[in-house]
DNA sequence: AAGTATATCCCCAAAAATGGCTATTTCCCG
DNA sequence: CGGGAAATAGCCATTTTTGGGGATATACTT
């Protein structure tokens, strides 16, 4: 298991390279201060993983992260930094990393870090996972008692694609009248009174 | 720290207690096949965390850590599965749970799952934490090069409001025609050629 | 000065959507 | 068995949307 390491702060990047080659799973193939000629030294040294900073000089980590995964798919970044900034921890995720470490996590946790990434897990240190979480428990109050029947779920799915009444009709097999009850009820349900409203409503409340 | 188990697998339950009483760090509060008179246990044995098993008979495990997180929003819940089923994942997190850790994860990583979450983070079994990622990194893909005008997105914003060519007419004070000959330049610019189409682009693409 | 983009307005006619009302069949529940 | 939910289908009339032509004014660019 080949990793590298890209962290400016030296002391912090040489008690790496102590776990990393102490830790008896990996094979430290790199360790970088800075980000210069990103790519060709991926390219060259073939990491399975990358610890990668999350605030390099130069080029960021973030963006360093985003590069790494265009051009290596296969590559696996797990972050560090000493703030656990909502910001940059999503900002990194969406960008492709695989894991986030907090720099005060102990070594155990950071060896645990790159053998999930490595076995194509993931690893949140608890408190950006407790961050992670807060996003999908932080989304809009959905409207809970829209309760739509099988079928209108799925004349509002065509709905929302923007089929019209008629070629909905030739989808389902069905009357072009069925399509207009269909659609009377399900504007009902959800107290709307129109294709528009119902589309951002169905969208807004993840009906479809 | 106090620790409940609910668990409908008799074998598997045992196994838990097992767990939990030899770790050394929990002390076993409760232990049940069902929910029944679940807020009352909860409510009787004070647990800090609770392992909630995903597929209960009668009330299921979504909807009771709903009701416990409602109840009791500081105890902390982890949920745990054989399947590591997208939805149920999803439905959980989003339900207030804290941790997700697979029935086939070895006791130590139940262990730290439930200090994890004891102690405010969050815990996710990596195959687990790799799908939570995938959400954030499924960025739709966006149709870069639709170029709309100040007055063409604000607009599509009350289209996509559910608002008629009337109504916004009324809204900019501008005549109903204007309305019209913006929506018809917004269709062409959008690709799309209706109302519909127009209004989950938009919001696929988050042009609003 | 000519050309381009933007915002505004208008006519016409066809196509689509909406709302009120009724009706049949099927299937499930008490 | 009777009642109710769900899916199906229809009639009628009105409103809304859409696409095809225009047109004018203003501002900014070349």
């Amino acid at each position: 298991m080949r990793v590298a390491i890209f962290e400016d702060n030296k002391k912090y990047r040489e008690s790496l390279e102590f776990v990393i080659v102490t830790s008896g799973d990996f094979e430290l193939c790199g360790s970088f201060s800075d980000t210069k000629n990103l790519l060709q030294r991926i390219e060259a040294l073939q990491p399975h993983v990358v610890l990668m900073d999350i605030n390099l000089p130069g080029i960021n980590g973030i963006e360093s992260v985003r590069q790494i995964k265009q051009a290596f798919p296969q590559v696996q970044v797990c972050m560090q930094t000493v703030f656990d900034d909502d910001d940059k921890i999503f900002a990194s995720l969406c960008n492709g990393a695989s894991g986030y470490v907090l720099k005060t996590a102990p070594p155990d946790e950071l060896v645990r870090a790159i053998k999930d990434v490595a076995s194509g897990g993931s690893f949140f240190t608890p408190s950006v996972a407790r961050r992670v979480l807060a996003h999908f428990q932080a989304q809009p109050v959905q409207d809970a008692f829209i309760q739509l029947t099988a079928r209108e779920k799925e004349i509002l799915k065509w709905l929302v694609e923007g089929l019209s009444y008629k070629e909905m009709a030739n989808r389902l097999n069905i009357s072009f009248h069925t399509i207009h009850t269909h659609l009377r009820n399900i504007y009902e349900k959800m107290h709307v009174s129109g294709k528009g409203e119902a589309i951002s409503k169905a969208m807004r409340n993840k009906l479809v």
